[in-house]
RNA sequence: GGAGGGAUGGCAGAGUGGUUGAAUGCACUGGUCUUGAAAACCAGCAACGAGGCGACUCGUUCGAGAGUUCGAAUCUCUCUCCCUCCGCCA
């Protein structure tokens, strides 16, 4: 969620900056409410104001046992009006709210211009891109071949979007996140979380997955719970809810993102502290609304996959050099395995509503003779921050401020088996076991 | 699943209808003292929001939501979470 004050002040400049990245502020809309907002706010505060004086003065009298009767005529007489008010001065709020938490965050300067991928800018090139002498296979016909990727087992068992990965394929799978798991604690110095693969709506509200995106998750319903309510969000229909009750929803995670970068949640963090650097491996589980006839086969868009994510959360003047750090991190395992990949700034159209900036990583899939998405580094800024109170206390104000969220794959696990079989793969069919990656594999140098 | 107990500021922990946003301790910040540090002493210190150029003023918040009341941390209801005991269980 963007500063609302700030929105307020340079509401024209936000404006501006929100259609970069194509989104339609409706300035009018917004400033009318606004208007609205302020007057009904300032009223309803008096009114309060007025009750709570008249109140305390009720209760100085009975201590000294004099008659209440005049005054309590008088504030009785409040009652209804401050009660209109505050229903008013809710619904307005709600309205705000509502606009507030479907604003995607701003675009950093040094973010290119553009509307979808096409516009993206290359930042950088690594690794040679190998010269096959024969024709390279995509990673499906390899799975067939060797029969160690079944997908015909996993619709059975599920249906579409789903995968069975066998033998010593499932045993590099493995290795994969042991070696990513290991380089960066071991190496990068952070600090490994195992965390739950069920979230609840606040956590995904607090990373920017709800309210907007609810089609995307997996959803568990729980009957009897409370709705979730957002923190801003006051109430309103409260009466109308209690006869016919709601559900409080749980969710499959989307992304490791979400339940580590809500270890922070309405904590208040010491700045000595700073920064905190995650580590976690985790299933993934997407829906994939929406993406109907996108890379239906093979595993590249599965409803499940599993990833080792990155996340940190710092002090708000380090968080660019810690997006640099982070995609560093990232790379690292690309380029211990070899892997030839590409950098890419993600113009402001084609970044996901949390990011204030955002690079992926691509790497080189020669069955496809493309480069294919395999890590996402983003700083939030204080976008997530705000949203779940993320918070550090600042020694010089000795008041709590907003810290910087950051997060990115390091890396998608099943892309980068991916991206070993179609790099490693030999003229037969098998593929070849990249160094770093043996002592994970009991020695073994090839498989398939 | 059953029976009890609980949830208060960064942390610990008082507070059961009326100038209580909340005692006290710790932590933190500033100062005195000291060559420096520690200790001691003094002072400050909840968050969020609104209004104002500003000094400042006002509102909301004691797990969450609703209710009773002129007035709720305190009373009632619903929900969530935590602890203890029993049952079940990887």
């Amino acid at each position: 969620m963007l500063d609302p004050q700030k929105i307020r002040k340079n509401i024209e400049d936000i404006k501006l900056l929100l259609s970069k990245r194509g989104f339609e502020f409706n300035l009018e809309e917004f400033a009318d409410l606004e208007a609205q907002r302020k007057d009904i706010q300032v009223k309803t505060q008096e009114l309060q104001s007025t009750r709570n004086r008249l109140s305390k003065e009720i209760g100085i009298l009975k201590k000294q046992g004099e008659s209440t009767d005049e005054i309590l005529k008088e504030v009785s007489s409040i009652g209804d009006t401050l009660k209109n008010s505050e229903l008013k001065l809710n619904t307005i709020q709600d309205k705000l709210d509502t606009i507030l938490q479907g604003i995607p965050n701003i675009p950093h300067e040094s973010v290119p211009d553009g509307r979808t991928e096409a516009d993206n800018v290359e930042k950088k090139k690594w690794g040679n891109i190998r010269d096959f002498n024969f024709t390279p296979k995509d990673h499906i016909e390899l799975g067939e071949l060797s029969g160690l990727l079944d997908f015909e087992a996993a619709t059975k068992i599920t249906g579409s979007r789903f995968v069975v990965i066998k033998g010593q394929l499932a045993q590099l799978h493995r290795a994969l996140i042991q070696f990513m798991l290991n380089t960066h604690v071991n190496e990068h110095g952070y600090t490994e979380v195992n965390v739950p693969y069920i979230v609840n709506s606040a956590s995904l509200y607090g990373t920017g997955q709800l309210p907007k995106f609810e089609e995307d998750l997996f959803k568990i319903p729980r009957q009897n719970a409370e709705p979730y309510e957002i923190p801003l969000e006051t109430d309103v229909a409260s009466n109308q809810s209690a006869n016919n009750k709601l559900e409080e929803n749980y969710y499959l995670l989307p992304t490791a993102e979400v339940p580590v970068t809500n270890l922070a949640r309405d904590l208040v963090i010491s700045k000595s502290e700073l920064p905190l650097k995650y580590v976690c491996h985790s299933p993934c589980f997407r829906s994939e609304a929406g993406s109907y006839g996108k890379d239906t086969r093979g595993m590249i868009r599965q409803h499940q996959f599993e990833k080792v994510e990155l996340v940190h959360m710092v002090h708000p003047d380090c968080s660019y050099d810690s997006l640099e750090e982070l995609t560093g991190h990232a790379e690292t395992i690309l380029q211990k395995l070899e892997l030839p990949y590409r950098v890419i700034t993600l113009c402001a159209g084609d970044m996901g509503f949390s990011a204030a900036k955002t690079y992926d990583l691509e790497v080189w899939l020669p069955g496809q003779d493309c480069y294919r998405e395999i890590s996402s580094c983003s700083n939030c800024e204080d976008f997530q921050a705000r949203r779940m109170m993320a918070r550090w206390r600042n020694p010089d104000t000795n008041k709590p401020e907003l810290l910087h969220t950051l997060n990115g794959s390091g890396l998608a696990v099943g892309r980068t088996l991916i991206a070993i079989m179609e790099n490693y793969q030999t003229s037969d069919g098998k593929i070849h076991i990249p160094d770093v990656l043996r002592v994970y594999m009991g020695g073994v140098t090839e498989i398939g």
